[in-house]
Formats: structure tokens, C-alpha cells, sequence
DNA sequence: AGATCAATTGAACGCTGTCGAATTATTTTA
DNA sequence: TAAAATAATTCGACAGCGTTCAATTGATCT
């Protein structure tokens, strides 16, 4: 068992944290469980409630976590010098949610208690995988429409959102959908030209 | 506690629905439980075993009655005439969601465990909701378009469900997006130009 | 009336999040 | 250095969950 002096108390929020988020990527939300991380670390569940004070906060922990690794995905797949880069950040959308099936559903399979904001620093570091698309967005819209960057990316996330949730829940394999990235592709080009970008 | 002679197997059967349906409603797909729901109408967990066989099943059936729910929903606000019909199916979607989040936000919050499929039946009930769209979209299309009819639909839906979404789980507001609606109309309607369709 | 049969229950199992009292280890004080 | 104060950690309890199955109950048939 975990005793005082083994870690301090950062080192222990983030061994909480790194192996938090492993469990998630195993077992996925419904199966997620603040007893098994704390049997994994070696500590008891009342230390994780010492650190996180809540089963809520420390979801939100691990789930902002994972806004940090999906953003510098995409902007990993950018660097590679892709020639199409409004298609390959929706192909990095899809990507990251196909391959990190059970963190990237947690985000959406949790809900903090009606009334109770995301605190702060959690919201400020999710708004950073949205600037990167914003940024993107501005980047191909001509001089004049550049003002409507910011909702515009909003609202084309939320397409492509749409279509990944769809692909990956299975509802569109039930309508008999099989190209979901195309059709995601499609509808966010089709935006982008009314919007004035030339593609 | 309920007794043989009370109700045939269908009268329970629909019981369970029913009162499932309610609580699913009141408390959400977090804090549903079989067991209150056995406790509603008077009698023990183990009878909804007997006729659901398990929890997933269960909820499935739940979740599908929301889609027919919904499809009526969408029929009867087509039905009262609104000058714009897409502009109506996509009010429709965000209207029934807000005004029924819980039981909407689970059909989405539910997944059956990897490798079941869903039931049959279950399926083709829940199709009737896009076929619904499929038939608006093609009746707004040119006729050499009309066989895009089926795929674009899906894809439509796709593009509300995401804002829907951001919508309801605060996704936007964290992001000062302030009016999802006609984001989203405006992303359905640049769809249907593209295709060809005169709005 | 008695035997058969199926529906229903009730209790058990192992799991969960949450909380607070008891315990342990560290630090401060005398 | 020994004792007292403080903080971290654990432990046990609680109420709830989904699931299973032997026992019981009510209805049906002979």
C-alpha cells in the first residue's frame, strides 16, 4: 500500500491521472471505475477522492486529458505537410476517434451535475483542439470572410462530429452508410465554398 | 407484489416500457436503474429478467420507443404545413431533444456490448426516423438528383445530430457559439444547394 | 382434491461511489 | 530527543446496482 513520503502530491495526480486514462482506454465509461485505478496505483479510493475530490472531477481530469492529445494529434498530421489540410483534419477527427474508441466516446458519455460548470482551467485547455481548426478555417477563407472563422470552424466541427459519433456508434452502418469520412469530407467542403474558400 | 393472474405477458411487457420510459425521462440514462423501475410497478427485478432478459435489452426497447416518439414528433410539425419543410425537420430535431433530454441523449448515452447486434425489429423501427428525412430531402432535390436522395439524407442528419449535440451537452456555449439551430440549418441548406436543390 | 407447471419472488453475490472515523506517518514543538 | 500536533492514508460501513437461481406461489389440468 501507498504510503505519505512515496509520492508527493503532484506526482500522485498525475499517477492517478496517466493511469486513470489507461483504464479508460481498456474498459471504456460504462466500465470505468475509481476503485480498480486506485487497486492499479496501489493506493486505497479515499486517496483519489483526497486528490480529485470527486468521481466527476476526475473524469473531467482524464477526459481533458484526452482534448490535449487528440489537438496535438492533429497537429502532428498538419506538420506532415499533408496537401489537402482541411481533409486531413477531418481525416485526423475520424482517425484519432477510431483509434482511441473508448477515451474519445468518455468525453461525450459525461455529463458534470446539471448546474455545475466545467472549472476554468479544463475549459480553457479543451478550446485549444478548436482553435486549430479555426485557425485552419481562417486560413483558406478569402480576406473578407475572415471574420467568420470562428463559428464557421464551431459549426463544422459539429458536422464532422456528427458524422464520426454516427460511424462509430453504429447507426450509420445500420442505414447502410459506408463512407462516413467522405460524406464528413463532402459537407465541410460544400460549407467552406459557400463561404467564399476556393478549394 | 404483482401476481400471475394481474397481467398477461404483453400487459407487462408494456408496463415495463411504459413506466422504463418515465423513469428514463425523470432521471436519465445515468441513473436508471431496473430495479426502481421494478419497484414502480410493483414487482421485483427478477420479472423484468423474465421478459427483457437482460438490462441492455431493456433499454433498447426503451430507447427505440423514443425513436417512433420522435418520428411522430417530426410527422406532426410537417403536418400542421410550415412554408419551409427542411427548415421544419431541422427545428424538429433540436426541439424534440431539448424538450426530452434525457430520454433522446440516451439513445446515444446506451451501446450494446461489441459484437451484439441489434435486434431486427429494433432496427427497422428505428430506420423510420430517417426515412422521414429521406423522403423531405428527395422531394427538394431536381430529378436528375433524386437517387442521392438516400445518402445525403444520412449524412443531413449526421450534420443536425453534431449540433444537436454541442448543443445540448454545452459543447458550444463553452465555445461562445450562441445560436445552434441556424448554424445548423445553414449547413443543411449550403448541402441541398450544392446538390442542386432550389430553396 | 391432487398433481403439474410456469410465473414470480427473495436472497445472495460481487461490484459500485461516497463518506467519516480510525490509523499511520511526518512535522513541529518543548 | 521525546512528545504533541498535523496531515495523509486506510479501513469499514452504507446504500445502491445488475445478475442469477433456488424456493415459493398461483394457476391449470387430471
Amino acid at each position: 500500500m501507498g504510503r505519505r513520503s512515496d509520492h508527493s502530491r503532484e506526482q500522485l495526480e498525475a499517477l492517478i491521472l496517466e493511469e486513470g486514462h489507461r483504464h479508460m482506454a481498456e474498459s471504456g465509461f460504462a466500465k470505468f471505475s475509481s476503485r480498480e485505478v486506485a487497486k492499479r496505483i496501489g493506493y486505497s479510493v479515499g486517496t483519489l477522492y483526497n486528490v480529485f475530490g470527486s468521481y466527476d472531477r476526475l473524469i473531467v481530469a482524464i477526459n481533458t486529458r484526452t482534448f490535449d492529445l487528440w489537438a496535438a494529434f492533429l497537429e502532428q498530421r498538419l506538420a506532415s505537410r499533408p496537401q489537402d489540410r482541411i481533409a486531413a483534419l477531418v481525416e485526423g477527427y475520424f482517425r484519432f476517434a477510431s483509434e482511441n474508441t473508448n477515451i474519445w466516446m468518455a468525453i461525450y458519455d459525461h455529463r458534470l451535475p446539471p448546474g455545475v460548470p466545467m472549472p476554468d482551467d479544463y475549459a480553457r485547455q479543451r478550446a485549444g483542439l478548436t482553435e486549430v481548426v479555426v485557425r485552419e478555417v481562417a486560413a483558406v477563407l478569402p480576406p473578407d470572410a475572415k471574420d467568420v472563422a470562428p463559428r464557421l470552424a464551431r459549426s463544422l466541427v459539429a458536422t464532422v462530429h456528427g458524422h464520426c459519433t454516427f460511424a462509430l456508434n453504429g447507426s450509420f452502418a445500420l442505414l447502410g452508410e459506408t463512407a462516413p469520412l467522405e460524406m464528413a469530407t463532402a459537407r465541410v467542403k460544400e460549407s467552406l465554398r459557400a463561404a467564399g474558400a476556393k478549394l
